[in-house]
DNA sequence: CGCTCACATTCCTATACTGACATGTCAAAA
DNA sequence: TTTTGACATGTCAGTATAGGAATGTGAGCG
């Protein structure tokens, strides 16, 4: 149910239509949460329903503005702050590693070697949009950095770690 | 879809009944890729279906073993080899970062050191594991320590993030 | 005016996953 | 003998997620 929370986290910076938040996912929460439009309208909707946000605008198009109420604050402060985060360990890449050693070995580096590439990829990427982003100093730009910083040292710990085992794999082989 | 190639996975090692899998994956990829018990028997029936893994034999109390079949070492290797892992973002703990301006900076210093904390605790837990499980040279086992020291390395960097956010955010108080 | 494109929402199907519940078997202890 | 507890499998309802089709609106441009 994170997604109901990202939406409010969201709507607390400033009203916002589901257009917008779906605009909004795809550019900053997308690295740690991504949604489909279905999943966000429906959770749009939802919220409203609760009396979480409200309809706080009509434009063109039917466009509706979301606003966060009261409630939704609160309800935002205690996922925050009450509620524990899942640190759900799913990790499509890590699984296959429990396995290679039902192909070649040869086989095996690649894939470690492809891995290494995929993050030192993905932290250059980050960087990418560390350097280009127009940060200011609101709240919202502040932590979204401190989240950013850590998907770049979580992916050169991944890099560090696959190129090691690499040569671990290849070490074997060898010896 | 990775329940279904971690069975296969487990299976190519050695045959096994439902009950045997479900101890496998909470001892060891539960770390990586948790699973019910209601999903595991489902995704063998249907394994089965397929013809990746046939009943090889039947014990007491409806104990069924499953063997893979040469189709499903075929499926195995095209998956390790051939197919993408996902590198799923979804992240539910780093997804509050970036809502931690919504409230005091003094509950976000809380927020990132409780999860340093819980980050050490689990490279403590993994730590344990390593020192207290009897390795062998089989190559389930190497593989295994591998996936366990990118546990490592990835909770020390996610610790050492989270001691520096905290910081950082306990700094701009100051200033 | 008519066209196109970005805007904006709704609905649909299918699969994956969680958690709980139901069913039954066998071995060994009390 | 009864009971307990580990063994072993199956089903169900509810929710989450993915991905795409369908629908319609408004602004700008030739």
């Amino acid at each position: 149910m994170s997604l109901r929370h990202a939406l409010l986290g969201l709507l607390a910076d400033h009203p916002a239509s589901g257009y917008d938040l779906l605009k909004r996912f795809d550019t900053s929460l997308a690295f740690v949460w991504p949604a489909t439009q279905s999943q966000l309208y429906g959770e749009l909707k939802r919220l409203a329903d609760a009396g979480l946000i409200e309809a706080a605008a009509t434009g063109p198009r039917r466009r509706t503005d979301y606003a966060i109420t009261e409630a939704g604050r609160a309800e935002l402060a205690h996922w925050l702050t009450e509620v524990e985060p899942e640190h759900s360990r799913r990790n499509d890449a890590l699984l296959r590693v429990f396995f290679l050693w039902a192909v070649d070995p040869a086989q095996a580096v690649d894939y470690l070697e492809r891995e290494a590439r995929l993050y030192r990829q993905f932290g250059e990427a980050l960087r990418q949009v560390a350097d280009t982003v127009a940060w200011d100093e609101s709240g919202f730009d502040r932590c979204a950095r401190l989240a950013l910083e850590n998907g770049l040292r979580v992916s050169e710990a991944n890099a560090a770690w696959a190129e090691w085992a690499a040569g671990e794999v290849a070490g074997d082989t060898d010896g």
